[in-house]
DNA sequence: CACTGATTTGTTATATCATAACGTTTCCAG
DNA sequence: CTGGAAACGTTATGATATAACAAATCAGTG
C-alpha cells in the first residue's frame, strides 16, 4: 500500500471507506461528512440543529468511535460542559437519520462513512487506534441471511462488528 | 454426573442449537450444560467452583440471554445478596472457558450452547421472547474474513449479533 | 499434617454508560 | 402572531462494569 503521491479522484478514498491513512487530513472528511448531512437532513424535513452538527463533527475530527463521555469532553473544552443528555440526544437522532453508527462492541459511536445509502453497519474495528472501517457487507449479509432463514429467523437487525489490527498498525506494513 | 451414552437427536435438538421450544424442558438443558463445564474444566485444570457452576446454572435455567444484575436478583433469593464483582468475575471465568458468551447489543450474557468447539460466537436474538440461538457460523465467518482480508485486516475477534424474530414468535408459526 | 504460594472470594468504593421526568425555549405552519 | 410540536436545559437516577485490597480457600509439597 503507497500513499506517496498526492490523490486527484481517489481523494475520495482518503475520506470515505476503509482505513484513514494516519495523519491525513481530517477536514476534508469533517467537511465532507457534514455537507451530507445538511443536504439530507433538508431533503428529508429533518432539523440539522447546531448541537447535532457540533456532535457530528466532532466524531468527523477524531475520524474514529468516540464515547459519548469523550464528545462531552470535547464540548466541554468550548462551552459550558452540557449534561450527558444532551449528547445522547444528538446521538439518537444522528443513528435515526443514518449519519452515525453505534458499536456496541465498545459503547461507542462512529460517523457513518456512507449515510446516502441504506446500509447495514459491519465494522472492522482496529484494537491499537481505535479506528473503524465499514466495510462491504453484500456477502456478509447474504450469509447472515441465509442462516438466519434456515433457523426460520426474521432478520431486522445486524450487528457485526470484528476486532482485530487494522494494516497501519501492523508490523510489517507500518 | 455424567454421561456415559451420547444423546439421541431429538433430545439435541430439545437443548442445544436453534431456538428451544417454548416451555420445553430446560431441566435437560441445565444437567447437560453442567456436566459439559465440569468435564472441561477437569480436563483443563480450571477450577469450577460453586458460585461459578451456580452462575453457569442460572444462565442454562433460563436459557437465555441475562443482564449481569438479573443473575444477581436469582442469586439474592437463594442468599445474602452478593455483589456485582462476585457475578462478573464468575462470568469472566466461564467466557474465558468458552461456556458462556457475551452479547454486545444487549449487555446480556448467555450460555454457550456448543463448549466443546472453538467457534465464533454468531447469534440470532429474538427481540419478543429474548432467547438467542447461536448459529452455524462457517459461511458467515468465510465471508467476514474475506471482507477483512481485501482491507488488509488482520481479525481477532468476530461480534455478529442479529436481531429479529424467531420462528417461535412469530404470528404464523405459533 | 502444616507450610506456602497462588487462586478465589468478600468488601468497599467508584468508574462508566445511559435514560426518566419535567419545565423552558425555539421553530415554523397556519 | 400564535398554538402546537420539536428541541433543549436541568436535575436526578438507573444500569452496567471495574479497581483495589483484605480474607479465605485450595493444591502441591516437605
Amino acid at each position: 500500500m503507497h500513499w506517496s503521491k498526492p490523490m486527484k479522484s481517489e481523494e475520495m478514498s482518503d475520506s470515505h471507506g476503509g482505513f484513514p491513512r494516519p495523519g491525513h487530513d481530517h477536514s476534508r472528511c469533517v467537511k465532507s461528512a457534514l455537507a451530507v448531512a445538511e443536504e439530507k437532513s433538508r431533503a428529508q424535513g429533518l432539523r440539522f440543529t447546531a448541537m447535532r452538527r457540533r456532535v457530528l463533527e466532532i466524531l468527523w475530527q477524531r475520524h474514529g468511535a468516540m464515547g459519548a463521555y469523550d464528545i462531552l469532553d470535547v464540548l466541554a473544552e468550548e462551552d459550558d460542559r452540557p449534561a450527558p443528555m444532551a449528547v445522547y440526544r444528538a446521538l439518537d437522532f444522528l443513528i435515526d437519520a443514518g449519519l452515525v453508527h453505534k458499536l456496541n462492541s465498545l459503547n461507542a459511536f462512529i460517523g457513518c462513512a456512507t449515510p446516502s445509502e441504506d446500509h447495514d453497519a459491519q465494522f472492522l474495528i482496529c484494537e491499537r487506534c481505535g479506528t473503524a472501517a465499514e466495510i462491504e457487507g453484500t456477502p456478509i449479509t447474504k450469509a447472515v441471511d441465509q442462516a438466519a432463514k434456515s433457523e426460520g429467523f426474521d432478520v431486522r437487525q445486524r450487528v457485526v462488528e470484528i476486532s482485530g489490527v487494522c494494516p497501519h498498525c501492523q508490523p510489517a506494513s507500518n
